[in-house]
DNA sequence: CTGTTAGCGCGTTCAT
DNA sequence: ATGAACGCGCTAACAG
């Protein structure tokens, strides 16, 4: 290894006037600087990090916790905003996967503990509640994509109601009258925004609700989507617009469209949820849809974690789901 | 900060001592021992990693170096396999993006190479060829998923003709004499490899090969494997079955064969490759396809960072590509 | 079985 | 502008 004394015996100066010239320090004699400067490209010299860690007590790290978002390509995007955040930062992030289970969680956490991270992040592959080990408050956290019941760590979570209300609001602008939701359970927040703001608009604009053009698509899967879909169109009095709870359950619903030669958009506005990668956009047409501010989320976190409010209360963010404006509506 | 002398005052034992306990050195005194556990409880002492890592001259650390893959809902298993094996061997996992360009690479990796990794990883999201800054040279390194054209780093890729040869050679046990390709194209390992094993199986099984069954999907996207599935489809002696280049291609070819009335897998056998996440399975009728082993390349990286081989010349591994079977074929 | 000394690579005193 | 000495938290080597 080649460290600061090895430059320093290289040129004959002192292990400190070495340092300086790393650090930048401007109390170098210009020649002096240049001396060293070219020892330490001989030599090639590296400062070492855990050396720095040490003395400066900073890690310069992050810890980023998934439950499976490492492992589903669905949220994998808060990895990416995550780490370009940190990386504009100067800090490095450590990863780890736990698939949910407290005890691995505790053992992550205390692993990044012994390394000092600045702050963890703890990220769930879907909007919903979590359950965390006590350790975490050990360190400044915020959760992605989740949040625990008592709302005592920060989080950052999508705005399910505003893009319920925004999705149902771009059909009815399209005309539609009678707009169908295949919504997801409302055991999940998902469930539960989507639907309020579908109720919310439909309100807005003084269009009546009929429970008969609201489902629920229980496993989220396209099959299921696949029968709620059916169902409404079989329905009295049919919508001409159905708002999918996500774009799995429109995945299903093109395939009973297209079967029973319903054209897309012409005779059936569909609109999805999440934009979800190698679906939203391979679809025939292409899927018209709110995306889900994976990578916002992930910004947003590692932000927080840098750069804390001094507001007592843990901050609940909700971040807006952009319209991708396909071709099925 | 809790550290061995906060324990050794609170004890009035040595640090030494205190140490001892926590690497479960066997020369203790099993009282002593109590109450140094007891102490360390009792002040909420943690190790410190950065130095141990000064200490032992180990850091625990692997770097994992994507071009896109973390953003990359395709590949992203790769990191799952990686973080697990890790994980196992008590190794953390520092992760960064650098969308395939070259010098912010150096400068990822001249970070790592501060932090001391034990060895780093780079990860393409496809099977390629790619260029690596100088300076990756100087830590251990697999590339998985990639490979350098002079082959002087080992790395770790699907079996390409093998899965090719083995999703003909299923469509061939099944009865199919006609057996249509829809290619990537040959630039990329997967288009040449594929193709290669497709022509070795129908030899193998003497059956002639024939020009005219196939075709490319230039962009191996969804609709143009749609468009190269009615030229398959138009063909004067159209194939009983095809081999898709991968699931998107098939994806297209799904709308193409559902447009005309023909049914899968009765009229037409579909067979693909990569069973991409949230299509394969997706497809109505769920898709069999050939596997791309994206978690046990995360894995082999790992492990061979660990455990390297002797042998001189840099291993380029390639693994099998199981076949996952659904309902298509 | 336990403690002392030394030193990992670095940066912060405080001198010179 | 430069350097000597010390200490960060830990462990290896060597006493005792």
């Amino acid at each position: 290894m080649t460290t600061l004394k090895k430059v320093a015996e290289h040129t004959g100066l002192s292990i400190k006037t070495i340092s300086r010239v790393v650090n930048n320090d401007p109390n170098v004699n210009a020649q002096t600087r240049q001396i060293v400067m070219d020892a330490i490209r001989e030599v090639g010299y590296r400062p070492n990090a855990a050396a720095r860690h040490i003395r400066n007590r900073r890690s310069h790290t992050l810890g980023l916790i998934t439950d499976e978002v490492a492992t589903n390509p669905f949220a994998v995007n808060i990895i990416k905003g995550a780490q370009e955040c940190a990386s504009e930062h100067n800090m490095m992030l450590l990863i780890a996967v736990t698939s949910g289970d407290v005890e691995r969680t505790a053992a992550v956490v205390e692993t990044m503990l012994e390394r000092q991270v600045e702050g963890v992040m703890y990220a769930s592959w879907y909007h919903r509640a979590v359950t965390l080990p006590d350790n975490i408050y050990e360190a400044p956290t915020v959760l992605v994509d989740c949040f625990v019941e008592d709302h005592r760590l920060p989080s950052v979570v999508p705005d399910e109601f505003d893009g319920g209300f925004r999705a149902t609001e771009i059909l009815i602008q399209k005309g539609h009258q009678r707009i169908g939701l295949i919504n997801l359970p409302l055991e999940v927040p998902a469930g539960r925004g989507r639907l309020a703001g579908y109720r919310q608009a439909l309100q807005h604009y003084h269009i009546p609700f009929d429970a008969d053009l609201v489902r629920t698509n229980a496993t989220g899967q396209a099959d299921a989507g696949y029968a709620e879909a059916c169902a409404l169109i079989d329905v009295a009095n049919p919508p001409s617009a159905i708002f999918c709870g996500n774009d799995r359950t429109a995945m299903g619903a093109y395939d009973a469209l297209k079967e029973r030669g319903i054209r897309i958009p012409q005779d059936m506005a569909l609109i999805g949820f999440d934009n979800q990668d190698f679906i939203a956009a391979y679809l025939r047409p292409p899927l018209s849809t709110m995306a889900l501010p994976h990578y916002e989320m992930g910004r947003w976190a590692v932000e927080h974690l840098l750069n804390p409010p001094q507001s007592a209360a843990p901050i609940e963010a909700m971040l807006h789901c952009p319209y991708i404006q396909r071709a099925s509506v």
